[in-house]
DNA sequence: CCCTGGCGTTCAATGATACTGAACAGCTTC
DNA sequence: GAAGCTGTTCAGTATCATTGAACGCCAGGG
């Protein structure tokens, strides 16, 4: 368990509630997600009124959507993070070089964030995509931004969130994630081999701004079958080295 | 005034007005947002708690700022728009072949909602982005998503927003409104003379899906002082027309 | 060293208000 | 034509969001 106490505004979030609900299945009438939520109909639509009048939802023909305004506010979050303008074209330049999947995160309420998730030529189809959440600990990405938070910090995120199984190579003991760590900040890379997802491996590592604290990570990641022992660890860690190297020089210059 | 009649779920319209102050700001303290938007300090305290705890604020150092949670619904409402897609690589394309400005717009609530934008090398720093809204009265993308919409939905429009003057060559008369649209239907291309901003001329065409429904606009745009007679009239026009023919067979097959 | 002024946070009371479920209206379908 | 599905409206009630004052904290200055 988290916290979530007793002071909370309840309306707020029965509306996020719905919301989701509504992002989830992309658009949704009032009965359906009255039920799926187990919410009354007038609930629901009393809710949505009150969203669609505030133009964050678009109705049409008795169908509710999740509006583009949201885009505003995601997007503006998203430039404001220093690392982003940066790490953009490092990682489209990745994705295009290696053919894969590349990426950029930021660590919000001790989970990753993807800002900016480029396609190589035969990148495989995962889920990942801007906004996209992941758990830190089964990541390369993440792996990569935890090696370099202070250790209680560290501790209060898998206290949060535990170390759930993602798949059967997913590092579940603190230990074992500790050790992971150390060897991380020490070669300054970090390799998630199929932690994440059955057959994607994936090479990470973090970019630190000048006082040394973690403004996020970058990676590539590829299928298991492609990315075998040398280019696993050697050509794909060189290429995502290089790319922290820009990234970080244009980070403190700027 | 729009309508904003009795049914609507307060707390939601308050939590929103905060999210939109914190947004604006970039982030901020509990005080100066309770006395900017004069609630009580407890008020936005429960607030910024309730949304902190659902990851849609972040807090760091006693300043609360917007989550990247947003970027989640903002760029999934994006991507769905079967637009997007299409329009994007030829906004792209514009933007590099001309050197100047160039967007994908759709329509929402009566206004328009950026999806996309590029900058070629030349553009004006101008304040459109991703999430961006603007009134369609006053822009070549709006005129262009107006001319294609049916008279009553374009009446309805009005009388929600009405015709602001944005700069004195801002057409606020409907009648003025509605010769301009029908020229607008007649030639497919609309045209932007500083009506919007002092000094910025654009150029701009609808995409229409198979049904003949609109589905948003794409423009170009620039400084006047570039976009002398014939490039304003013909040559803009013509790379608009290109990229409008390459987005409609994209749509309608596939 | 204490005291003031700023901050974010907590608390308990209260009155507004969000929730509720049944009834309504418009639609398609059988 | 009626049954079943929508989205929508309504009025009462108990919930719960709101409130302002009090608290704890830190920095600065007397």
């Amino acid at each position: 368990m988290t916290d979530s106490g007793t002071p909370a505004v309840k309306s707020v979030e029965t509306a996020f509630r719905i919301i989701e609900a509504l992002h989830e299945r992309g658009g949704a009438g009032v009965t359906e997600l009255a039920s799926a939520l187990s919410f009354p109909k007038s609930t629901v639509h009393n809710h949505l009124q009150t969203l669609e009048r505030n133009e964050y939802v678009v109705k049409a023909d008795d169908t509710y959507r999740v509006g583009c305004r949201f885009l505003e506010l995601g997007a503006h979050a998203r430039d404001r993070r220093p690392i982003y303008e940066v790490a953009r074209p490092e990682v489209d330049r990745i994705a295009e070089e290696t053919g894969e999947l590349s990426g950029v995160v930021v660590e919000e309420h001790g989970r990753g964030v993807f800002l900016h998730r480029a396609k190589g030529e035969r990148a495989v189809h995962v889920d990942t995509y801007a906004g996209k959440r992941i758990y830190l600990h089964g990541a390369a990405l993440g792996k990569a931004i935890l090696a370099h938070l202070p250790e209680e910090r560290v501790d209060e995120i898998v206290d949060r969130h535990g170390l759930p199984a993602l798949t059967e190579n997913t590092i579940t003991d603190r230990e074992e994630l500790a050790a992971e760590l150390a060897a991380v900040r020490e070669s300054g890379i970090a390799f998630d081999d199929e932690e994440r997802l059955e057959g994607l491996r994936s090479v990470g590592a973090a970019i630190t701004g000048s006082n040394g604290e973690v403004l996020g990570a970058i990676s590539v990641a590829g299928p298991t079958t492609r990315l075998r022992e040398d280019r696993f660890r050697e050509e794909l860690p060189a290429a995502v080295r290089s790319a922290v190297n820009v990234i970080d020089l244009n980070v403190t210059y700027s």
